[in-house]
RNA sequence: GGUUUCGUGGCCGAGUGGUUAGGCAGCGGUCUGCAAAACCGUCCACAGCGGUUCGACUCCGCUCGAAACCUCCA
């Protein structure tokens, strides 16, 4: 399968293009949340980026496979620094079940992304659900000779496995640096060098969450979830692994290392990394303290929030910027953004109410043709400059912008230009030919909606109920303007913009929006 | 200190060796019962200093500044 589509592989600091393994198939694991709390805007990123990603490659034909994790084990608790669990420490707190705080976090993340509108991923596996996967692969590690055991906790050689591989080759990292550099640990000792990293380790007795293994109770180490499941589910060698810049080093570079270790080559042919999103130009983070979480987005309940943002706005606001880049938060960009959005949909009703040009009139019975709606017979319209080509172009630059490492602010940008043709055409300013309006409409259902996901969150489930309940509402204010009782125009009109309801009056008749 | 990356107009954010990104905000106009929207026009830019070049915001170097990672974190 042939496409054009290049991205930006870490591994190489270059776009490269897109050549799968396997066409049509495409396999890509990208790292998802640790569920020990409340989704937030910087697990927002990642979702959306990658969902973008999937969406494309669905779009370009390919059969996607997308593995996503939950991590439901592992991940130390830096504060207090004892090598606990994340999610053991909750469950202390709140007296539960590990495996209930997980639970209840899974499906935050599941109901808050469904809002995001992010697609599913093919497989979404559990690191608690795969064991026996991941200490089958640290014994593949230690029986390559890469990894020892001390005390039931078994470690990474990093330092012999240098002497063959490199270690570092994603990150940038030197491994003298590292040896020299990183910091002291618990169990520390225990390692034969600082670099080194834990493949799995002895529970202690009060640690919670352990499972059996050949060298004790314990649990995996941090990067093992990864490299286990990507390969059980999309093989040695597959297309894409993605995920957080923030997990380069070295979560990425481990990733690679046991790969190579266990597998004896590398698993990964394109890195991908998001950048993060930022406030105040600081990371969004929870170590940070700084994060704001989605439903606080949804809701508007959060110090620094002036309103409330809509799952679509937040979606907006992230693609508008290039998944590499970091994401400023502040109020003023999220009610830009707002504002586009609603540009861009309105846009997008308006194009759906351009009446088709007339089709040449019949041989035989003609009458002379009605004059559409729309169309001045005073004011001939100015045919659109270049032609249906003005039009080709659109689309063509939306194309271009995915493939150069899916550039979704450059689409936006050419779905505004559609939106500017649009709205001078319902302007009587342009004459759109129907093929142009087939191609503008085919340019947004496949853009805005397929591949970047944006949907229409006008009025919910109930939206045919408001719009007969609107086109009422409407019709009856039309008569008291025909009449002009402005008065009760405007009453309808401002106990409409109560409720968050904007009329706009053009020349066709009145239209109609949510805030 | 090391690694990686970045510094674009009032704000957010693309892109490029010589041509308008785009959105939001501002200003002027058209339209309109008013309002909103829309349309047209318009203002505001590429951190600083050198170098390469006919020409750099775009390439190279330096300086200054910022961020992420080096400890779990999307």
């Amino acid at each position: 399968m042939e496409s054009n589509l290049y991205l930006y592989n870490t591994l190489s600091r270059s776009k490269e293009k897109f050549e799968p393994i396997n066409p049509p198939f495409a396999g890509m694991y990208v790292c998802g949340p640790t569920v020990y709390g409340d989704p937030h805007l910087g697990h927002a990123r990642p979702a959306i980026t990658f969902d973008l990603v999937f969406r494309y490659l669905l779009h370009l034909g390919f059969k996607v496979r997308y593995v996503r994790n939950i991590t439901d084990v592992g991940h130390l608790v830096a504060d207090l620094d004892e090598g606990e669990d994340k999610i053991a420490v909750k469950a202390r707190v709140e007296q539960l079940e590990p495996m209930e705080i997980a639970q209840y976090y899974a499906d935050r993340y599941f109901i808050y992304m469904d809002s995001l509108n992010v697609k599913r991923p093919s497989i979404e596996p559990r690191a608690s659900g795969h064991m026996i996967e991941q200490i089958l692969m640290v014994q593949k590690i230690l029986e390559a000779g890469y990894a020892y055991e001390v005390n039931g906790s078994v470690y990474f050689d990093v330092e012999k496995y240098s002497k063959t591989y490199e270690y570092g080759k994603l990150s940038g990292r030197v491994l003298e640096d590292l040896m020299t550099n990183t910091r002291t640990l618990e169990g520390q000792d225990e390692k034969r060098n600082a670099a080194d990293f834990a493949l799995w380790k002895k529970a202690q007795p009060e640690h919670i969450m352990r499972w059996p293994s050949p060298w004790g109770d314990g649990f995996p180490g941090w990067h093992l979830e990864c490299s286990a499941m990507s390969t059980k589910y999309l093989g040695e060698y597959f297309d894409i692994h993605g995920g957080g810049m923030d997990l380069l080093f070295p979560h990425h570079e481990s990733e690679i290392a046991q790969c190579q270790a266990a597998i004896g080559h590398e698993s990964v042919k394109y890195w991908l990394h998001n950048n993060m999103v930022t406030i105040n130009g600081q990371k969004m983070g929870k170590s940070l303290g700084n994060f704001i979480t989605l439903e606080e987005f949804f809701t508007g309940t959060h110090a620094a929030l002036q309103q409330a943002y809509s799952p679509m706005t937040i979606r907006f606001f992230i693609l508008q910027a290039q998944y590499r880049s970091t994401l400023d938060f502040s109020n003023e960009a999220l009610q830009a953004a707002e504002k586009g959005l609603k540009k861009l949909m309105a846009g997008y009703e308006t194009l759906g109410k351009i009446p088709l040009p007339l089709p040449l009139p019949k041989q035989g019975g003609e009458t002379s043709p009605p004059t559409p709606i729309g169309i001045q017979a005073t004011s001939p319209p100015t045919p659109l400059p270049g032609g249906e080509g003005r039009i080709r172009d659109l689309w063509m630059s939306c194309y271009a912008a995915m493939n150069d490492d899916f550039n979704s602010p450059m689409v936006i940008a050419s779905l505004f230009e559609g939106v500017r043709i649009i709205n001078s055409a319902a302007d009587n300013k342009e004459i759109l030919t129907a093929p142009e309006l087939e191609m503008l409409k085919n340019i947004f259902d496949i853009f805005l909606f397929d591949i970047l996901g944006m949907k229409n969150e006008k009025g919910g489930d109930n939206q045919d109920v408001l719009d007969g309940l609107m086109q009422l509402v409407l019709s009856i204010r039309q008569k008291s303007r025909e009449t002009k009782d402005w008065g009760t125009s405007d009453q309808i009109r401002d106990a409409l913009q109560k409720l968050k309801i904007t009329v706009k009056d053009g020349k066709e008749g009145s239209s109609w929006g949510i805030e």
